[in-house]
DNA sequence: GTCTATAAGGGGATAGAC
DNA sequence: GTCTATCCCCTTATAGAC
């Protein structure tokens, strides 16, 4: 019989495992070696866990990525505001899709999950919500920029203060991520 | 005798290659072998004109750290203002300095190089200069995300426009990283 | 579930001929 | 300046014992 419990919690240990190393050192540039050392076993060991690399980068970020496609599907609702968007987005860089949001900018990322899964293609349709039917260039800029500054704001806030997002931070950003937005 | 006019041209072909190459897969998921083919010469050739992988990134990117250091050193200056501020970042992220706005976000470079070059110490300097003396969080905060907009703002509009930054466009970006600030 | 050992391949870098 | 051939290390991944 096969002990599940351990089963679960070394999983969940590598991936919190990996979560760390993928975000400081980048998916490219971290080893199963690395992340077995952490562990605290053999890479075989790991491997009776996941069936490859790229099955722990799928693991970490289907859920965000599920998670940001949801919040992108309210948006497309009547009746959504601005205000509506970006503050749903701060709460989904802070939440269920910071890990997305931490591994986007990686190019080893990009290459072997992004493109696959059309990442770029769910920003454009938020973009799209922000900017309106038939955008100026001007408004799509200004819509980019907007959503910018929402993911650095939070980002820069949950740094100031240990991972957490105070309700004063967050009505900061989206005041400023509105702003930007005119 | 050394032939220097082809040194240098296969010097900068090199180098242009290579911009090309590690701003789209990253700098750690490009190997020298792949310059090399589109160089149309072998691995061995290259190693005539660079004496590392490491050296490539480093002739990259030097002259765009310079010129941002040179920006930020313009900005410690008395009366300079948020507009003086944000519009020169667009224009160096427009121009000396898009190679590094292109890189910074990889986290082999990160590792590789920024870390060695204390980038993310520069880029502070340049929030403190907007945040202002003894900043609060929330000017922290927008400072950041005025930087952001900014610098997303640029990007969007090279992508929009073949890589150069109208007129227009400039002041949109700075109006609305303006906003942002508040 | 975890181990040791190893396969199979890619990476950066060098030697020495031309 | 460029080539072929090669070295050596590190990587992902698997085989098979325990």
């Amino acid at each position: 019989m096969i002990d599940e419990k351990t089963a679960v919690s070394t999983r969940t240990r590598i991936l919190d495992i990996s979560r760390d190393l993928f975000g400081s050192q980048g998916y490219g540039s971290t080893s199963i070696a690395q992340i077995a050392e952490k562990l605290g076993t053999s890479k075989a060991a790991l491997y009776y866990h996941f069936k490859s690399k790229e099955e722990i980068l799928d693991a970490l970020l289907n859920e965000p990525f599920e998670a940001m496609k949801d919040f992108r599907d309210s948006c497309t609702k009547p009746g959504v505001s601005a205000e509506d968007i970006l503050g749903g987005l701060i709460d989904a860089m802070a939440g269920p899709a910071s890990c997305l949001a931490a591994f986007e900018t990686d190019p080893s990322v990009l290459q072997e999950w992004a493109d696959r899964h059309d990442l770029h293609k769910e920003w454009d349709k938020l973009v799209s919500c922000l900017a309106g039917p038939r955008p100026t260039q001007g408004k799509i800029i200004s819509a980019r920029a907007a959503m910018a500054a929402a993911k650095q704001g939070t980002k820069t806030a949950l740094e100031l203060n240990d991972g957490k997002l105070t309700k004063n931070a967050r009505a900061e950003i989206l005041a400023a991520a509105l702003r930007t937005l005119g």
